[in-house]
DNA sequence: CTGAAAGCGCTTACAG
DNA sequence: CTGAAAGCGCTTACAG
């Protein structure tokens, strides 16, 4: 019914491991016969059975991808980075096996020990992150998307979020602004102890310590009520400028200030964390900081193609863009007359 | 290295065939070596080869899920269906290996001739589809996500759009709405020739005509001044409700409303297409027609599961919830006095 | 209730 | 440059 490997070798007229030999190509194969057995192959529409494969030759050709599905992730930034590992797997003649996080470390032990996968990328990696010791005993290379705070023996990719905080405050001091405001994450992000959100603030408050810069932090809930509570806070404290590393409160942002009359960026400077094509879209086009998502999940399986990943630390740097929504604050005073 | 079951037949003083038998449970095993078998398979860890099984038995276990993985797709409902389709391929002790729609069909012929999946789940499909024929010729089941034209011969499933464009002219015109608008999707959407777009639109459409109700229609590109535009145009004919068959605007839409001074549902009432989480996370929770993506896709998986899917369409019928953002509109005529 | 053995479709030393 | 054959780790008739 399907085609196998004797099927094209016997149109060919050759042996089944020739026809083998001509798809691996780790033999030299004479001009002649690898014609007609590539011409035996597509005539017959043969496609190597991937069991069979992965059993006889110990690699399965897939990757493994566990990826969180929850509604409380950046839902865009999760998918732009599947896409990315997806495309770039396939360019590497490799398929993705999706996983959730709902299985833990058992899902990782099974897709190991059914040998269902070559190598695994793990997404949405937290600062104490409870799978480490699994990843670090499995027969297979393994590629953290985030850093742990414990990252021995294991290879890791991610944004650098620390440069990132430091840029979107250097960004802003520069065009003059002295006092700023961080609209951070959700609580629950904080909460959940994930990796990217401590770094950034890290970044944030130490390039804060080293300008003539004030600051104010808030975690901002992905509600309309919360981000009102939210700036009600911040502004009453006189800031000019918003760094928002928060996608699920981009939306309503800038509506929201213009209801309270605030012109961007005349009144008030507004910078994002956030993936560009995001930024683009607003009202006023948001100046800010890339979350290269697809490149990121390329990067990963770049890495995770090695047979051993290099058990280090990869930090992409990275790219303030200014668009619109940054200028310099409208008086050199940074707190408004009251 | 890794275990196999001639270690666990070892371990337990049985054959492999035995333990084979009490994996499957495909013929009796006494009480007494079942249990042996089972300690032995724990203690081991042992997990079943899955190319060696898929090659003797001609099952994989995996199901392949073509997702599109673009941005301009409602990534929501993306994330929600793969969850869906994820979480119930598991409970079927199936993986789910995950594909772009990038390979075209071809991706389609070569999971099949490789013996990648025992089953196919095809998101995104459109009026046209060019993937049916391949889809129809496949020797596994297929189901699909969505209503092609031309369905003859498969399994599809979805929400019934129509009936929902029906519910949703149904609640206003109940409320005493007499002026209505379809804020519907982005015009790519309806370029690209999505069924559900269609769908919705005809259901709407016909109950507009049944019901002595005017209405409005306006696709709506998913920027903030491709929706300003669009309430322009719509908000101008004086209408007292809008329905929003659109997620990416529905963020901005209610802060825009605002800041033209229009509340809901006092002045205006706002019925929304959407995931329910979503709708109720707006400044104003907003009544909707549920889009329940988890639940299609576990649909979708049941079917998929079944050897011969019932090659029908199968809709489910909307919910529509009521919430706080529609209610009788102020007037009984519908046109404001100029 | 259980075991020995064939066979699934490949890959890859081993031989020439 | 090419072929014959062993073997990967399972499942499943076939036997008893």
């Amino acid at each position: 019914m399907v085609v196998t490997i004797a099927d094209v070798a016997r149109a060919a007229g050759v042996s089944p491991s020739t026809v083998s030999y001509v798809l691996s190509g780790k033999r030299s194969i004479s001009e002649g016969t690898r014609r007609r057995v590539e011409r035996s192959i597509r005539e017959l529409g043969y496609h190597p059975n991937a069991g069979a494969r992965a059993l006889a030759s110990s690699r399965t050709n897939v990757l493994a991808l566990v990826a969180p599905l929850r509604a409380d992730v950046n839902v865009p930034v999760v998918m732009q980075f599947v896409g990315g590992v997806v495309t770039r797997a396939r360019a590497h003649d490799h398929d993705v096996l999706l996983l959730t996080e709902d299985e833990g470390p058992d899902g990782l032990r099974r897709v190991a020990g059914s040998a269902l996968a070559d190598a695994v990328i793990v997404m949405d990696v937290e600062a104490a992150e409870p799978r480490l010791p699994v990843l670090r005993s499995l027969p297979l290379p393994a590629v953290l998307i985030g850093v742990p705070d414990e990252p021995h023996g294991l290879a890791c990719v991610d944004l650098d979020f620390t440069a990132a905080g430091a840029a979107c405050v250097g960004h802003l001091a520069e065009l003059g602004h002295r006092a700023i405001a961080l609209v951070g994450p959700s609580p629950a992000v904080y909460a959940r102890g994930t990796s990217y959100a401590g770094r950034f603030l890290r970044g944030f408050r130490a390039a804060v310590a080293q300008r003539a810069v004030r600051a104010a932090e808030r975690p901002c809930p992905p509600s309309y009520d919360g981000l009102r509570a939210c700036l009600d806070d911040v502004l009453g404290q006189g800031v000019t400028a918003l760094v928002v590393h928060n996608e699920a409160v981009l939306g309503p942002l800038l509506p929201e200030l213009a209801r309270r009359g605030l012109r961007v960026p005349e009144d008030i400077s507004v910078l994002a964390v956030c993936p560009a094509d995001m930024a683009e879209f607003q009202a006023v086009p948001l100046s800010s900081v890339d979350i290269p998502s697809a490149e990121l999940g390329g990067l990963a399986v770049e890495l995770a193609m090695s047979a051993a990943p290099p058990a280090r630390v990869r930090l992409l740097p990275p790219r303030l863009t200014s668009r619109a929504s940054t200028a310099p604050p409208r008086t050199a005073t940074p707190l408004p007359s009251s």
